[in-house]
DNA sequence: AGAACATGATTCCCGAAAGGTATCACTCGC
DNA sequence: GCGAGTGATACCTTTCGGGAATCATGTTCT
């Protein structure tokens, strides 16, 4: 088999059609050139050049085969490069999880981000509940899931990307939806809380039990989806608490209010397997916003 | 840069996922096939294959470039298979000049016999007068011409492909046509008879004019192809002398007669530069009928 | 015609690189 | 905890590639 120098060689020849010429070109002298054109014609098994003392031209093989050296030697370059920036995170695949409402305010600039700094990712995109994602991380389906806490920190990594309050969201002609003012625990006595699936939705579930615990509510759904939630409210079927970003969903006839002290910020969580190696996600995880 | 062998050394590690059965499979042992895969890594600049002591995997990088790898050997086996085949006339190109008559006997047969030997070699026809093709042949248009002497034979080769007799084509009714016996030259005297371009179709206005010297017949056209000539003879412009192939051309309303002694053959030849250098043309040459 | 020049091939030498043997470092399974 | 298995390292030998000088041959200028 013929080397890529021999390539090299014999496409500058072929080029130049002078071996000193050529010669100088890939910074040697004439003799090893000579010797390697000639171990390329062997190896290949025709004569590619015809040569005499005073002229040097290609024969019809090695017209032919200029063609296909030329490729070759193209190939190697983007090969290198191929494998540079993928070890780099510039090129792959990124299978990424995240949850209906994260989308809201990490998805988007997130993703908008990647097509301008990352053109040749692929982010294949899963919209999934916090425990799907988890699921799919275990299994190798996801390299990366947006979803919120909690979840094994012995095989899952994870990194806290946006914070925000939690708020309620009440019908348009709610009582509380006149009062003008941030709500406490106490206002929500007696009202119809829609809530939670505590296993689909279990960090909601779980703020909603915590800032309502003294109020003794009437939880009356189980749901896992927020836009679920907002549209049960909306269509007067109860209260709910939401996390703020939800007044940027749309939905007509409720109204949206703050809560005293806030209670727990909602936590949205980048998540990963500890073991992970792919250089999209190292790469993609310096993209992500700070908290904390 | 790395080289080719650092590829195989990678597809080999990379398929096996072992260091020691990859050099097995590579007839070498496995130190210098570490140290082939270390350089190689360094050569692209990412790591490639993530080993310790129990387990080799790719890494994505390495996913990545092992298909580019598996692509530039193969291109590395069918460059050299390519050049072969160019090199031993199997592959290319031939511009082949030809008369139209040549085409009865000669191409028709020569074309299937390379369809079938010589796939891959495109053949690009040209019909074209003798004067034209030896005109293509100098220009280097063409590679090899069918057609009629004479020719320069310093720089032109040729051989001798197809002989066959005169004979003379003349109206259906006409009164030679009914005499049933090999015709004479003397049978000629006062016919009206079409001749060919001295310069156009040399060759056959000299084989009528030589056969036909002593008896001294009206020359009546000067055209250059024989299918012009036979289809003025149906005309009832007079009568001609032809090859005797041409009575496959299946002209209506002429008739075809036997030439006492038949005169000299007509002869075709094979013609192409003394200089030639086209691997294609060298076996076609090979594929010619012999004569002579 | 003869000398000077140009060009690719050949020869010989040296240093770099590749392969082989022996060994090391580390992990795993019993 | 020890032996088996695996990849890395050290060291040696051989091979291969590049450089300087020279050769063989054909061209060109005088």
């Amino acid at each position: 088999m013929f080397s890529l120098d021999q390539l090299s060689a014999f496409v500058a020849v072929a080029e130049e059609l002078h071996f000193g010429r050529a010669a100088e070109r890939l910074n040697m002298t004439q003799p090893p050139l000579s010797r390697q054109v000639q171990k390329l014609e062997r190896a290949v098994g025709a004569r590619l050049l015809e040569r005499d003392n005073r002229k040097v031209e290609l024969t019809e093989a090695g017209q032919a085969f200029l063609v296909e050296a030329r490729r070759l030697l193209a190939l190697v370059e983007t090969a290198g490069d191929l494998a540079r920036r993928v070890d780099q995170g510039a090129a792959g695949t990124l299978r990424l999880g995240f949850t209906a409402t994260s989308a809201i305010r990490t998805l988007g600039p997130l993703l908008r981000r990647m097509s301008e700094e990352l053109p040749d990712v692929d982010v294949i995109l899963h919209e999934r509940v916090t425990p799907a994602q988890l699921d799919g991380l275990l299994r190798g389906e996801l390299d990366l899931g947006l979803g919120r806490p909690p979840f094994d920190s012995d095989v899952l990594d994870s990194r806290v990307v946006d914070r925000e309050p939690l708020c309620a969201v009440v019908p348009g002609n709610h009582r509380l939806a006149a009062l003008g003012r941030p709500l406490s625990a106490g206002d929500f006595a007696g009202e119809r809380v829609i809530s939670y699936s505590p296993t689909q939705a279990r960090y909601f579930h779980e703020l909603t039990v915590r800032f309502l615990a003294e109020s003794h509510p009437r939880i009356e759904q189980r749901v896992q989806q927020i836009l679920t939630v907002i549209l049960l409210v909306a269509a007067g079927r109860g209260v709910a608490l939401v996390p703020a970003s939800a007044r940027s969903l749309g939905v007509e006839g409720v109204t949206y209010c703050d809560l005293e002290g806030a209670g727990d910020p909602v936590e949205l969580h980048a998540i990963w397997r500890r073991d992970a190696t792919s250089p999209v996600l190292r790469r993609v995880l310096t993209m992500l916003p700070e908290h904390h």
